[in-house]
DNA sequence: TTGTAAGCGTTATCAC
DNA sequence: GTGATAACGCTTACAA
């Protein structure tokens, strides 16, 4: 019971009584159109229940509505579903629903496009084709050759994070150096002694400048060096870094978490270990994500305003679709420091 | 510096001698043809970089590789954004990780397609001129028309959570009321007294399902009212659901909460109000989400097996894009208690 | 202002 | 086996 074909400009046009190329005008609104037509146009559109052929219309105009959100897909190597874990990371929900609330509104849709290393050359040709009009491409791993790919192929594109390489390509990105100090500055003011650090993967960017800039910043306060460990941005990870520190530095007193979700992990281990947060040991996040709240003790982190960067990329983008000519822009958000419980 | 036009099937026959008929078979693997002009034909590929043009391609074929996962926009009323809480949810990355998880493999892209209630129309001319080849649609609010008109449509297309009213329709769906009587029976079990319940919002039917599931359990237990607050599936709307309930009621001694999130909140109302968990009050989440071991104590829930029935969901999907004359198809999990330390 | 006709890049149906 | 050639549904010069 396969449905109908569906009508097509020239069913609307026999209906309306013109042609093919003023139900088109009509349609798309272009003015030098007989107001008289006009009505009959949009009388039989709806008598035949006409709706264009995005496709059709695609192939000639090269312009789909719609733009890919690329995600790698490298870290699948874990054997473990990366899939899962990154799409249950909130890091990805907030992004889908920043780029929305400007795509959205400006009819524009989203596809989402999951690129392995071996996939590059596939989805630069697709997008040069036509089968999106731009790309936002979610934090990659630190030498992918994707945005180089992009920006010499000159398709219109928007790094959400810095490339880990100069490359001239359009991005967005938090001073995440910058939140790693006021981290710093924050357990310092405290009075912590002893602090230590929980790093993120150092594949990604992100975490390498959280980590230099927690490092340079708690130097300044006279801790030349600090003990670390590293994760990967799971909860299971935070609490299994949390656990090495506390066994080779029992005496720390204040430990910074590359995010959220591992700290939610490293505190579940402090509470087993016997220690008070914050005051045997102070923990700060970073992020702000809802994990920060679902936390006990309430998270302190740093805000990382994921939306509104988003957002952000979204209208770069859609400019850049715009003016294909344009200037390739960074726009760098200011992190801040979310005081709570936890330290 | 627009970037050049990419080479066509054309210009590859070009290069390899042949005619364009000729390319199409050996891009798309067709046996007959000679294996000498096989090896010609993909060594112009290479040299010219061709990339087929899916566009071009999906127009005739009426096939895209590519799904629509449909999100009602519709909740959009309350003016508070949404969108960011939409998919800042767990529930959604769930979702979508279920599918990928799938779909990737099978190499179907996933189109994320928001629809307002002003939108059904034009999504479905969408998906019958073929701008996917299904589409996966995310629970609904209780009377949205959408599954019956996908199912006239004869649209490939698949719900995830039950439709309100019946429809011709494959879904996947959790057991929601069994999994509600589970926390009830958990609760009696323990020696609860005077149970409560927070609802999720009466237009989604899951709620509808845990609160009637809840509350013939409880009657079951020799409970025949059960008092109740209601909330919209968020952290924030948790806690005032239980600071209500708690005014009203502030001898109880366990509640079940309609989805984790919500029991976050109400974990810290009474942690606030200076009730131990679970051996003041127990408390009893639904959805086993990333949320319920965020939690302190780590949240006693019921398992909501999303990641696999959206998997399922996607298998469903592509059967039925296969086989478009095949059976409407439902499967129903069965949820399990997972006991931590709230109840 | 409206119509005619030439593509957009593929696939698919034919003869050869 | 292979090559013309007609669709697929639309936009857009160019003519009228």
């Amino acid at each position: 019971m396969q449905s109908q074909r569906l009508p097509t400009l020239e069913d609307v046009a026999r209906v309306a009584g013109v042609s093919r190329a003023t139900v088109s005008r009509v349609v798309n609104g272009i003015r030098n159109v007989d107001p008289q037509l006009h009505q009959q146009v949009w009388n039989a559109v709806d008598q035949t229940g006409y709706v264009p052929n995005r496709l059709a219309r695609s192939l000639v105009t090269r312009r789909t509505g719609t733009v890919a959100l690329v995600v790698s897909d490298s870290e699948t190597h874990d054997d473990d579903p990366f899939m899962s874990r990154f799409f249950s990371d909130p890091y990805f929900g907030r992004v889908v629903g920043g780029l929305m609330s400007v795509l959205r509104p400006a009819g524009v849709q989203l596809a989402l496009q999951m690129v392995g290393a071996d996939g590059h050359r596939r989805l630069i040709g697709d997008l040069r084709n036509g089968q999106a009009d731009g790309a936002a491409v979610l934090s990659l791993p630190a030498h992918d050759p994707l945005p180089g790919l992009l920006a010499t192929a000159g398709i219109p594109a928007v790094l959400i994070g810095r490339p880990a390489e100069p490359v001239p390509i359009s991005y967005v990105d938090l001073d995440n150096e910058a939140g790693a100090a006021l981290a710093a500055d924050h357990l310092a003011a405290r009075g912590c002694r002893r602090p230590a650090l929980i790093s993120g993967p150092a594949e990604v960017p992100a975490s390498v400048d959280r980590d230099s800039g927690f490092r340079r910043a708690a130097a300044r306060h006279g801790h030349a060096w600090v003990p670390g460990a590293t994760g990967n941005f799971t909860r299971e990870s935070g609490a299994t870094a949390m656990r090495e520190l506390l066994t080779a530095h029992p005496g720390l007193d204040g430990v910074f978490v590359a995010n959220d979700l591992m700290a939610l992990g490293a505190l579940a281990v402090l509470r087993e270990s016997g220690r008070a947060v914050p005051d045997d040991v102070a923990v700060i996040g970073f992020d702000d994500s809802s994990a920060a709240l679902a936390a006990a003790p309430a998270l302190t982190t740093v805000r990382h305003p994921l939306e509104d960067m988003s957002a952000e990329a979204a209208r770069l983008l859609l400019t850049q679709v715009e003016t294909p000519a344009g200037r390739v822009r960074s726009v760098i958000y200011e992190p801040k420091l979310v005081e709570r419980q936890s330290a």
